[in-house]
DNA sequence: ATATATACTTGCATTTTACAAATAAAAGGA
DNA sequence: TCCTTTTATTTGTAAAATGCAAGTATATAT
């Protein structure tokens, strides 16, 4: 369990189960993937459908009809822009926002409980890492290329 | 961009992205989740359904199907305990191993190009993270309480 | 011997996915 | 201006993935 590759697994699927638990506890439920759609729409500034789907991989077309199921659900809206037409840009309800935020609020005590178990220091050292990694990444030509 | 959750995401996301594009290129034609089972079978001891349904999180039933899939791919093979036959123990084919260390290579080959961006001491200091950061989550009771 | 528990599979209905084609709006060129 | 091309998004359709409830088969317990 000592090459690259397992450690990654290891944590992204764990991150991924994190994810995955804290949106569908106590009366919320929601999928995965509709959480990270909230979180981005809720972190870029009015992004258009494109954006977003370019953020997240995921093909438009699915896209569309996700965020038609989250409009339903009364967390997303969506208005045509005003310079053009066929753009949409997509925001957060109330209702999303107050989801999205309770969603956040959720990781960042599983987060805080699981940094718990580290020291001060080690704490302060696997942050930076995760930004050098974060920044090694965006710099790759193998990875992620559009994406911050 | 500056609190946890937002380093994890973007991390995640992106390995997730890695994993994605390094089963769909040249002939090889493989889902992510597939490419994850397969990396399972090949790192666990002849496993059972069971074991690997639960590790990837996925519900049994449909672990069921996608297993059968695999076989008639001939990538994995499942044959029954004999101690206890309702058991099935699974392996990777021929086919499957030689499958898995090619997505292996390919892995490790993208992730040394995205250390290369960092220098010696950054490495180092990142990997160990990495571990700390696992070893923190298998403590923690929010997460990933069966999964080393 | 019968009941209970466990490992896995199947029925079924829903959801997700993604390619191809359609629609709609803007931009560019004659 | 009209016509072509590009761009953003949606719909048709068919395949795959999902997960609950119920089924089968094997082992354990009383």
């Amino acid at each position: 369990m000592e090459n690259k590759r397992d450690l990654f697994q290891t944590l992204t699927r764990r991150f991924g189960l994190l994810n995955k638990n804290c949106c569908t506890a106590d009366g919320i439920e929601i999928s995965t993937v509709h959480s990270h759609i909230l979180y981005e729409i809720g972190k870029q500034h009015s992004p258009t459908m494109q954006q977003i789907a370019e953020t997240l991989a995921i093909d438009v077309t699915t896209f569309s009809r996700q965020i038609q199921t989250l409009i339903k659900m009364q967390l997303v809206s969506k208005s045509p822009s005003l310079d053009d037409k066929r753009f949409y840009n997509l925001s957060l309800t109330e209702e999303g926002q107050k989801l999205a935020q309770t969603i956040e609020t959720s990781m960042n005590t599983y987060l805080d409980e699981i940094f718990s178990h580290m020291n001060e220091f080690e704490q302060e050292t696997v942050l930076r890492s995760i930004k050098l990694l974060n920044n090694a990444m965006a710099k790759s030509s193998v990875c992620c290329t559009p994406y911050l």
